[in-house]
DNA sequence: CAATTAACTTCAGTTGTCAAAGTAAATTTT
DNA sequence: AAAATTTACTTTGACAACTGAAGTTAATTG
């Protein structure tokens, strides 16, 4: 390689130049697609403005329209409200919609103590939620399946509907996923290792799922229902029983290059550090995930702790010692926001995304270092030449994600009749 | 927002779901383009290799290349040795290859202590090379366009070929480059901030110019004509006078969201650590760069270091006392290792790119520490479920690099002539 | 009431692509 | 040596997607 360099002008047959591109070119989606995943978008929208967002002509939008209306998946609001911008000269537009009933998807996530689930129609309303408590114990395969079944089950029956009526299930839940196989190499819901969720729901329910690591659910909540939907690049940090990463690159989620997650809770922020629970040491995740918070707080709470079961309440003992004064407690949090800091910065570093935005439970116990945190982490940046970047703080609950599972189903669904 | 999570079913006016995108649907280079990139990839392909790599009739290639053949683009061969796969039967292809005079390029990279250029041809083939050594201090805009003149007219003196030949110029310094504009905000090589540096370049040479951050330049020269060829992601680390990477995402340069470089040199390993010249604490620059290197060089070197007055010497100093056995020296060594690793797993937590290619030339001192720190770089990673990600160390003399940055001219040239 | 404005439809024409048939040039078989 | 086979390439008619221009519809404005 490189013998051109050396040996310039060598004639020992052409090897070119340029990217080597595997197989047929770009993934454009048919227009069709894009005109109705333009009206979902927008909720509602006449023809004239699909038109000009799409940049193309109005004739191909009557085209394109009365097709997705002749296959029931878009139809004409009769007494629209005006809402175009321009006054009211002119004829008026005639609004079109998303056809929202007939195709309904479920989205769950799983989580160690509870699993909660929601079910929208194909415009992505909720129609239903239900959750379910579990024991925050690891199961195996046929439990999970177990216990998803009587979750469906209390989701269908708050929306007394037949689960004959559900188009496809998005499924999210921590630890390695791997989203084109549906297998599940680790997590800490299971017991098992390299679990085939995919396949055994398929077969038990009947249904196409489709499975993601929860982080990137939780991301695909904010692109299409929350604060990304206007932004095409941003990255959602959550802190939970760890901390997860996920990344919106050029309005789609990124899923690093080989469909696995980003594991931000295990990059390292410090040599010989703390003990992870990856078995490595210094991984951002053992400064600032719970069980990271719970091992130094029986330190602090000194003989207290040892009346406290869970990690949970464990937690929250600390916190409240910490709100009133108690310094070492003070220090824990502290620490934890510091590190926060530093693994928010390293994320600017490197993907310099338009906004981030945390997430988690863990959140909650924000207001106790959030100013600091922030104010840190853009301490921590090279300001040079950069608009610093956003931070919000979303400390939504499992249903948010659940609905962020949905987006996974409403798309491949979306994809599957247009594509 | 998510009104609809809380006061479920509200009517109150359809916000709809999913992104929202903003302008006209992908980017997808005319197929047109895509076959004259495949054949400058192959060097030579006959059509009937273009059709079956792209996916598309035959027929369709035929007119095609019958347009690029009218444009003067590609040309067919006379006596191409037959290299098809297939045994010899049945009528031998026509090979076709790119018209490779007439459009020539030059790039460029700007160092501290010389800068680089070369010049090829529309194939990408180095036709010539020229270095210029210059004083290393930072650099008002009219010196370093003086330079670069002085360079330039090396390069066509050595070529024989007067400036107006050449269609572009693709340009690399380091530092924070923002390459849509073309405007240097800062960089150890100009005295002066905010720097258009494309606007000036095009105004003194009256030839489009296209900037780029040096990092990413290397990153391309590996993409265009190195290991990278056939990889549809991976990253490159650089380790000079700082400490860069790019990254390539989906066979495409990633420039960050906001046309910037990443800077992986700037990311926090260490809480409160060691001084960076960036005048924060704790960047993986501050373990690694020559300069940190260099500040610690004297206390192991003892009164030795006062003789030494270029950092280069004082590190070829504590190279070979490390050599020789230097505990002290060692250590130094040993320790900037661990550092790299450390900065290699997150880069590979983050991204999981297929290879991670170390460059620059402090490479050279690599083989120090080069199997620890690989072997401490994957002892870091999070092993569960994934390939390992492959390591490679390239350590290109500038040359390569001026090479890469060619390509940043050959691309825009071959998008305004075909896109 | 006409004039104006804007949304939408219709339709002929262009473009891009393919499939199939046809031509060309080599090797292999008879 | 002729025929059959194989592969490369070209030609052609058909089709689908999209555009642009002209026409239709439905509102507001003066």
């Amino acid at each position: 390689m490189y013998d051109e360099i050396t040996g310039m002008g060598s004639d020992a047959g052409p090897t070119g130049c340029g990217p080597i591109l595997p197989g047929p070119g770009g993934e454009v989606k048919p227009l069709r697609q894009q005109v109705f995943e333009h009206v979902r978008a927008a909720g509602r929208a006449a023809r004239a403005d699909v038109a000009r967002a799409l940049g193309i002509s109005a004739g191909s939008v009557t085209t394109l329209t009365s097709d997705l209306i002749g296959m029931g998946l878009l139809r004409e609001i009769d007494h629209a409200p005006r809402e175009s911008l321009t006054s009211g000269r002119g004829r008026p537009p005639v609004a079109l919609e998303v056809v929202h009933e007939g195709r309904l998807v479920i989205g769950i996530k799983l989580s160690d103590e509870r699993h909660s689930a929601v079910l929208t129609d194909f415009a992505g309303n909720m129609l239903a939620d239900a959750t379910l408590p579990t024991p925050p114990i690891r199961k195996t395969l046929g439990q999970i399946l177990d216990e998803m079944d009587e979750l469906i089950g209390l989701l269908m029956a708050a929306a007394a509907l037949p689960l004959s009526a559900v188009t496809a299930v998005g499924l999210g839940l921590s630890g390695l996923v791997d989203h084109d196989t549906g297998i599940v190499p680790w997590s800490p819901l299971l017991a098992d290792r390299d679990v085939s969720l995919k396949t055994a729901f398929e077969a038990r329910f009947g249904l196409p799922v489709h499975v993601d690591n929860d982080a990137n659910v939780l991301t695909l909540a904010e692109l299409w229902f929350g604060a990304g939907r206007a932004m095409s690049d941003f990255a959602v940090v959550t802190i939970e029983h760890g901390v997860g990463m996920g990344l919106v690159l050029n309005n789609r989620l990124f899923r690093g290059t080989r469909g696995m997650g980003l594991e931000l809770g295990h990059i390292k922020v410090q040599l010989d550090g703390a003990l992870c629970r990856c078995g490595q040491r210094g991984c951002l995740e053992a400064y600032l995930a719970d069980y990271a918070l719970a091992r130094e707080a029986s330190t602090a709470l000194g003989r207290n702790a040892r009346n406290m079961q869970s990690p949970q309440a464990l937690l929250e003992t600390l916190f409240g010692e910490a709100k009133a004064g108690n310094h070492a407690a003070l220090t824990i949090f502290r620490r934890a926001g510091r590190y926060l800091s530093l693994g928010l910065s390293n994320v600017i570093q490197l993907f310099d995304p338009e906004l981030i935005i945390l997430s988690g439970e863990r959140m909650r116990y924000d207001y106790l270092y959030a100013d600091e945190v922030l104010a840190e982490m853009r301490g921590l940046m090279l300001a040079d030449g950069r608009v610093p970047c956003k931070v919000e703080i979303h400390a939504w609950g499992d249903l948010v994600w659940a609905r962020g599972a949905t987006a996974l189903a409403l798309s491949a669904v979306t994809d599957a009749v247009l594509g």
